[in-house]
DNA sequence: ATGGCTACTCCTAGTAGA
């Protein structure tokens, strides 16, 4: 089966996209973050009628995540349980067939030392609670989404120019690495050790031409899947062309049917 | 690299993204 994430950066501008994407790749499982859209003005039609279930926790103007599937999901959660009941729409968790899809948009963070640096931190924080509390490692688990970390120095295309600041600071990436810990593998580093390969680029200044990118949207998981996961791709051409969103799609492919 | 963009909104200016 194939599992996807994709920082859509609007659902309401990238549909064609994500639609001429979903005919050609055919992927059973995507989450998508920002869609920046309420439940109730989600694009559902359209991707139903591409043979896809919906699951939507959706927010007006910012975040906002959704879950689509071939098979029928079944939701577990749409928020961290210490959210409040107007908290900022980051999280969605289904299990769909036997694998538990935790889809994740993380804080941007803005600056080291803001004050949403700090509320980024104890997302996190807050995060890891919630894996220990309400899901299983040793199970099929899938942590999927735009994390805004760049885990390492070969994940930013500068890494003096990006040390200690925000999306690669070591407290960010001290909270990623706790994720590995609870039990969960970089899915993208099973199969490629390379630097250079990022799934975001600033719409400004021709950062992607210039290859001024980072690798922020991850796939991890947990011991069972990452044993048959066969490949993980980062789709850059989705970069290129009219309208596209600043991130790329990522996709693994992992054993067991759709 | 400190923004040359994009998308949003009580929409033509301010906020946010990363």
């Amino acid at each position: 089966m194939k599992l996807a994430t994709w920082n859509v950066n609007s659902i309401r501008i990238r549909l064609p996209r994500l639609l001429a994407w979903l005919e050609r790749r055919r992927p059973d499982v995507v989450c998508l973050q920002e869609v920046k859209v309420t439940d109730e003005d989600f694009p559902r039609a359209e991707l139903e009628a591409l043979g896809y279930r919906v699951l939507v926790a959706g927010q007006r103007t910012y975040n906002g995540v959704a879950i689509l599937s071939r098979a029928e999901p079944t939701e577990v959660a749409r928020a961290l349980p210490d959210d409040g009941d107007d908290a900022q729409r980051r999280l969605l968790v289904a299990d769909v067939g036997g694998l538990r899809v935790v889809n994740v948009y993380g804080p941007n963070g803005q600056e080291v030392g803001s004050e949403k640096y700090a509320y980024k931190l104890d997302w996190y924080r807050r995060f890891r609670a919630f894996l220990d509390a309400g899901a299983d490692a040793g199970r099929p688990v899938a942590v999927c989404g735009d994390l805004n970390i760049a885990p390492e120095d070969r994940d930013v295309w500068d890494p003096e120019r990006w040390r200690g600041q925000v999306m690669a600071s070591e407290p960010e990436r001290a909270a990623f690495r706790s994720l590995l810990a609870w039990g969960l593998s970089d899915a993208l580093r099973l199969h490629r050790l390379e630097g250079g390969l990022f799934t975001w680029w600033d719409y400004r200044a021709g950062a992607f031409h210039r290859g001024w990118g980072l690798r922020i949207d991850h796939i991890l998981v947990s011991a069972s899947v990452a044993r048959g996961c066969s490949a993980v791709e980062i789709d850059r051409d989705e970069r290129k062309g009219p309208k596209p969103s600043d991130h790329v799609p990522v996709v693994a492919t992992l054993a067991g049917a759709g």
